[in-house]
DNA sequence: GTGGATGTGTAATGTTATAACAATACATGA
DNA sequence: TCATGTATTGTTATAACATTACACATCCAC
């Protein structure tokens, strides 16, 4: 329960967050959807923290900013970001993490650190496909997946 | 024969059930742990329902078998099940279901059916493989994960 | 401009989960 | 037998997460 950073090795979070953002205004306006003040500024605090946050932390912060301080004003913002692919819920924490490669389709897994609660955005087409091999096996049609691991962090199992 | 999961096949619940249940007695005594009353119970539940159950549909059950009535004394029951790899919780619908491999050390992946709500746990030893793989390339020592599928079971596929 | 669709804001409520403490059961050794 | 330590169960209260329902505003196609 620190500021360890959503990747798990050092960087610049400002270059890499106003990469994403401006990414994301692009890929709105080529797909024609409304990145409102809200959903944006949802998606900017995500990429500030850097790491998972809770709905209510979340909507902390957006009504600091002069947004709605009901929890639908959040969940309603992040559910946007979610479907659209600009972020991820992450259900072992009950918490969204802004996504880290918008608009490349991508099969993500999440590395959870279990010392420090840093969050890792990996891709990993190769488990995709083997989960996909399993499911064609059983006659399962699968929509979506949500791939999650709990473990120790690379900074961590150093200290 | 095929490896259609139980949960998406006719079957006998009752033998299975019961099946599962005198194993995991078998296995509570010889690994030294307390298959306690309200535990044994909570277990049976779950086999009884065969689906994945929220922790309070479970507390009704057990209040009405004379048990206590506050949260606390199913979450502690299902959080005993689920340590001891007697039931697993499923994250997607918060509720817990029944292991249905009790001591085969088995990495279980869930597919959840989004129109019947069935879910079943398959093993995916292969996916497992490679998501270790992927943990490894970033330094992430993987403890557990969650693998959970939505999408159509064979059964509403057919309809 | 009008009207429908979409988005934002609020209040109220529902659902899931845990903290903190008290009481009880049970084994072990004096 | 009785004291003592530990695990378990029970209860109250509350935290944390999420949704429903409804009012009002804004966008944009016609």
């Amino acid at each position: 329960m620190n500021d360890t950073p959503l990747a798990f090795s050092p960087h610049d979070h400002k270059a890499c967050s106003g990469d994403v953002l401006s990414r994301a205004d692009a890929l709105s306006r080529d797909a024609g959807l409304r990145l409102t003040p809200v959903r944006r500024r949802t998606l900017e605090i995500l990429l500030e923290a850097h790491k998972a946050l809770g709905a209510y932390e979340v909507l902390q912060r957006l009504a600091g900013d002069g947004f709605g301080h009901q929890p639908p004003v959040a969940y309603r913002a992040l559910e946007f970001l979610v479907e659209n692919g600009f972020a991820h819920k992450v259900r072992r924490l009950n918490a969204f993490a802004a996504c880290m490669h918008p608009g490349q389709p991508h099969s993500p897994a999440f590395f959870i650190c279990r010392d420090c609660d840093a969050v890792a955005e990996a891709p990993v087409v190769d488990v995709r496909r083997a989960l996909d091999e399993a499911a064609d096996e059983i006659g399962f049609v699968v929509d979506r997946v949500s791939l999650e691991a709990i473990g120790q962090c690379p900074g961590c199992a150093a200290t």
